[in-house]
RNA sequence: UGGGGGAUCGUCUAGCGGUAGGACGCCAGCCUUUGGAGCUGGCUACCUAGGUUCGAUUCCUAGUCCCCCAGCCA
């Protein structure tokens, strides 16, 4: 199971002064709850990271998965698949304590009647239009309906009734009998149980009125023993609605209900609803697509659950809203990635370099490190001949002050190979495109021989045209073009999708060795980035996505001059 | 407007009456056969106004701004 750092924060705290007072009796169990009704994404990660790191932290700490599916309408199996696959790969292990709400059903039912026993709740008819009118306002107080105050029997009856299947639904409903004037809306008399005549995907027909979340999850808490009971920040005004059910239910158990910030990225879609929006429309290709904060996302993308985990143990948890840079996520797959990544040449442009002096027909195997910052990764080999391929980008015929790289009559050296010079540029007669550069190599100057001393300015990257594996990779920017807090309501937000959020480049060379890269295998490129085989590959025809590239002090630079 | 929360560098986050710290980012330099990595140095913050105190980001008072709540969603 993966580690936690343990960074403190305000619910570390908490539950170790509960701990060190013996509250409890010293335990702590916490519980991840998803609703199957979609897929996990990144803040989902940071709840998942904090309920299993709380519980790991504490010696014989747990925490359950437990998927909170009381609405038959939205909820399918196969997010119940997905979320557990995710959760597994983030690194954490719910052990045997996997649960569904589903199960507590009949307990359910049981306390929802104990509560009509005890006049705390009522069978309401009003519609679901009359009951908004009667809750009244932010700042007036609502009325009690007119069924408020049935007896006890007739109650009983009519929510028997209602689960025999006697009523349409929305013809009646369960309400907990709280207080209609309370200042907080919650108290209104909240709704316990709905007629829903759905399938449900686990309990199939057995029921046809489904519990509600706020009289559902406190006794699910309560049933598991939960003693933390972790959520957002919108929730606060259901603590004291929480705690009501729970001390109804007269459990023994109380959980305490802990409310934290959910994470929000800055140019990134979040919300639920948004990503289904996103797939639904084919806006993006899946929920896998890489360009979404989605778990299965990131991972296509390239991220290491590493990565996310120590992402999410640095944003820290607190109650202030916060947008967190997306730069921090990918200093952190950055880092990651820079220490275990294989290192491997590829040119996603290519410009065709002959070397004149270089003997016709003739190549030679160079020596390439795998790994700079992990000696025990070893070396390759990587094959050299006449002709090769440059990145384009790496060729300026009319070169700035700034620019180290290749230009006419310049020098740069071949990573791991020779030093070259520049001595003609070739062009397609009609489009007046360069097509070719000729150089020449210095012999002497070959990777690890004695002269190979000699400075230059620059090294670029490189491979050997007629070893090279045609290959595509796929470019990712951000998704959307600001940031979705700052888009007006009434806008339709997908206008400020990003066209360019995905760029296709065909045509790539990449050294041979990648031919057979395999789905999820990750590389650095040297000099552009880390890039992850995608499921698309084919022997012999890989497709790379870029995770993130390198940070690349020139690219600033050229974009800081472009306005001169 | 009722209720519930929250305000600390550009962005996250620490601090719990005693020099406001860390990370990302940015800037400068060193180093470098990746303009990567690494190293060094620098940058910028306590929402406002009063009060208590020898001393306030912290305590008190009054404001200001931001977020959430009027689903038979979660």
């Amino acid at each position: 199971m993966a580690e936690s750092n343990g960074a403190s924060n305000f619910i570390r705290d908490i539950v170790l002064a509960d701990r060190a007072a013996g509250k409890h009796g010293g335990r702590v169990v916490t519980r991840f709850p998803p609703e199957p009704n979609g897929h996990l994404h990144i803040g989902h990660a940071k709840s998942i990271c904090l309920n299993f790191g709380l519980a790991q932290d504490a010696p014989g700490g747990i925490c359950h998965l437990r998927f909170d599916d009381t609405n038959p309408t939205t909820e399918d199996p196969a997010y119940v698949r997905s979320i557990q696959e995710d959760v597994r790969w983030l690194g954490f292990d719910w052990g045997d304590k996997m649960f569904f709400a589903s199960d507590y059903f009949e307990r359910l039912y049981s306390f929802a009647e104990g509560l009509i026993r005890k006049g705390k709740a009522y069978v309401d008819s009003l519609t679901a239009d009359e009951m908004r009118s009667y809750r009244g306002t932010l700042t007036e107080p609502g009325k009690n309906s007119p069924y408020r105050n049935r007896s006890v029997e007739e109650n009983l009856d009519l929510f028997r009734r209602m689960k025999a299947g006697e009523f349409p639904d929305g013809a009646h409903v369960l309400r907990a009998k709280i207080d209609m004037a309370s200042p907080n809306i919650n108290l209104r008399d909240p709704a316990l149980y709905r007629i829903r005549h759905a399938t449900h995907y686990r309990t199939g027909s057995a029921w046809c009125i489904y519990p509600g979340y706020d009289f559902a999850h406190p006794l699910s808490d309560a049933i598991e023993g939960i003693t933390h009971s972790i959520c957002t920040l919108e929730f606060e005004d259901h603590r004291p609605l929480y705690d009501w059910v729970v001390a109804e239910s007269e459990s023994p158990h109380r959980p305490q209900q802990i409310e934290f910030a959910r994470l929000n990225i800055g140019q990134a879609v979040m919300s639920k609803r948004k990503l289904l929006e996103l797939v639904e429309k084919k806006l993006v290709t899946g929920w896998d697509d890489p360009r979404l904060p989605t778990l299965k996302g990131l991972r296509r993308r390239g991220y290491t659950p590493e990565a996310i985990r120590a992402f999410c143990e640095h944003i820290g948890v607190a109650k202030r809203d916060a947008v967190v840079e997306m730069q921090l996520l990918e200093h952190f797959i950055r880092e990651d990635l820079n220490k275990r990544s294989q290192r491997v040449m590829g040119v996603l442009k290519p410009l065709k370099v002959v070397i004149d002096n270089y003997p016709e027909g003739a190549s030679e195997e160079l020596d390439a490190v795998n790994n700079p910052e992990d000696p025990s990764a070893g070396t390759r080999k990587v094959p050299f001949a006449r002709t090769l391929y440059i990145e384009h980008d790496d060729f300026l015929e009319d070169p700035p002050k700034q620019f180290f790289r290749l230009a006419p009559g310049r020098e740069v050296r071949l990573r791991y190979a020779y030093i070259v010079k520049c001595v003609s540029v070739a062009r397609d007669p009609r489009t007046g495109r360069i097509i070719e550069l000729r150089c020449t190599y210095d012999p002497e100057t070959r990777s690890g021989a004695p002269q190979a001393q000699r400075k230059v300015k620059a090294t670029i990257h490189w491979v050997s045209a007629a070893h090279a594996v045609k290959g595509e990779v796929r470019l990712y920017n951000s998704l959307l073009k600001t940031d979705l807090a700052k888009v007006p309501p009434d806008q339709d937000w997908t206008t400020y999708l990003n066209p360019q959020s995905l760029e296709v480049v065909s045509g790539c060379q990449v050294e041979p060795s990648l031919g057979e890269a395999r789905p999820g295998e990750r590389f650095q490129f040297e000099r552009l980035g880390y890039f992850c085989a995608d499921p698309d590959s084919r022997p012999g025809a890989p497709v790379f996505n870029r995770t993130v590239s390198l940070k690349d002090a020139w690219s600033r630079m050229d974009k800081g001059s472009a306005g001169k």
